[in-house]
RNA sequence: GCCCAGGUAGCUCAGUUGGUAGAGCAGCGGACUGAAAAUCCGCGUGUCGGUGGUUCAAAUCCGCCCCUGGGCA
């Protein structure tokens, strides 16, 4: 049964049902699910970043779920290789992997790679940590970044013309790589971008995006952070606080707003508007990311129509709804196949496939 | 019924002596290759309640009508 199936991904923005999707395909495929979620990884993590619960889980293995201290800052790269060991280690067991979360750039990171090994070396972060203390306290906060930029200029202008003057993180990287490799980040960038997509046993990827209507997410949301204030986020962010008070898992949204209420910069009220406001924003954003990226990533567009009114549990069975769709009862696989080209013979590894299901119900 | 005060962007409101509008918030579009729930870039989205009039020209002046507050009966 498995082999009909392809490396599966689930994502979409913030409270459109993955994970439920994620679960009730899993129990049809007999899968394990390996969680895509850059902040669901730590434990402790829990009520903020809306984890799945035991109980939701209906006995399906969930991976690289609440496995990590929140110190201990697992990045796009170390999470490529922990996942892919993962779906290698299910599949071993005989059984297919569904990757669900909403981090566009770490499935991404899964499927396509990223730019080769450019961890810095500690001579390196000291000397970037030296420099920038030494910017920051000439020209104060306010420059800071376009300090940063002009650093950057005189290293490496070929990153520096990509990247916004304002854009500190991308700044800094690109700063960090090159005083490491000697080589410019955007020239590393722009050769890997051809890489070829991971897979497991030739497998291909077929990428489920989850895209509700805009109107109806904005209000789930709206409800999702108050009934998470109710039932104990406070409570959680003081216990992070307690024992990890400056891990960066903090500025997440609902994690920072919750520190803000309890260090006094808040009232409850503004805390849990700005969360709302801020999490409505992240799901524009995820909103955005599925809409282009696909395309540019060279992704195969499966385009079965509109689903309006099309419940996410009546997705699990892909392959009733791929026949109701096309008319006759076919796996998935064959179905791909068809959907790549007429010919059967053809060799879908290296392919992937993108699903999306806009307006669906909540 | 009468007397006030208002009706301008999704919301709260500006708008000089008449020259077809602008702030904040909300929102929208975009970027994204080891921070990604992060970090950044861009954008007013409008029958100025309706209708008739005065005027070269009306959100602005006048008439009538409608609606919303408050007061008096």
């Amino acid at each position: 049964m498995n082999s009909n199936f392809p490396l599966i991904g689930i994502s979409g923005p913030t409270a459109s049902g993955k994970s439920d999707l994620a679960v009730e395909l899993a129990i049809d495929l007999n899968a394990e699910i390996i969680n895509v979620d850059s902040v669901q990884l730590y434990s402790g993590l829990d009520i903020g970043s809306g984890k799945i619960t035991a109980k939701e889980m209906k006995g399906i293995r969930h991976h690289l779920l609440s496995s990590f201290e929140p110190n201990q800052e697992i990045d796009a790269w170390s999470f490529t290789s922990l996942a892919r060991n993962k779906i290698e280690e299910v599949s071993r067991r005989g059984k297919a992997s569904i990757l669900a979360g909403g981090s566009g750039l770490y499935l991404q990171s899964v499927i396509h790679g990223l730019i080769d090994d450019t961890a810095v070396s500690e001579q390196v972060k000291a000397k970037f940590e030296a420099r920038s203390k030494s910017l920051l306290h000439e020209h104060g906060e306010q420059y800071f970044a376009l300090e940063l930029h002009r650093w950057l200029e005189e290293i490496d202008p070929v990153s520096a013309a990509e990247i916004q003057p304002a854009d500190r993180a991308r700044t800094g990287r690109a700063i960090l790589c090159f005083l490491e490799t000697g080589s410019s980040i955007r020239e590393l960038q722009l050769k890997h971008a051809n890489q070829s997509v991971y897979s497991s046993e030739g497998k291909p990827f077929l990428v489920i995006a989850l895209l509700p209507e805009r109107e109806e997410l904005y209000k789930k949301i709206n409800i999702r952070v108050v009934s998470m204030w109710e039932s104990g986020l406070v409570e959680e962010v003081e216990a992070i606080l307690e024992k990890y008070p400056n891990c960066k898992q903090l500025s997440a949204v609902g994690y920072r707003h919750a520190a803000q209420f309890i260090s006094g910069e808040m009232s409850k009220a503004q805390a849990v508007e700005e969360m709302q406001k801020d999490t409505r924003r992240l799901a524009k954003r995820q909103l955005t990311w599925w809409r282009n990226q696909p395309s540019k990533l060279g992704w195969n567009y499966i385009d079965i129509g509109p689903s309006e009114g099309l419940e996410p549990s009546s997705i699990c069975d892909i392959s009733a709804l791929i026949g109701e769709r096309f008319g006759s009862e076919m796996a998935v696989e064959n179905f791909l196949k068809g959907f790549l080209e007429k010919g059967s013979g053809e060799d879908l590894s290296g392919q992937v496939f993108f699903l999306p299901f806009t307006n669906v119900k909540l």
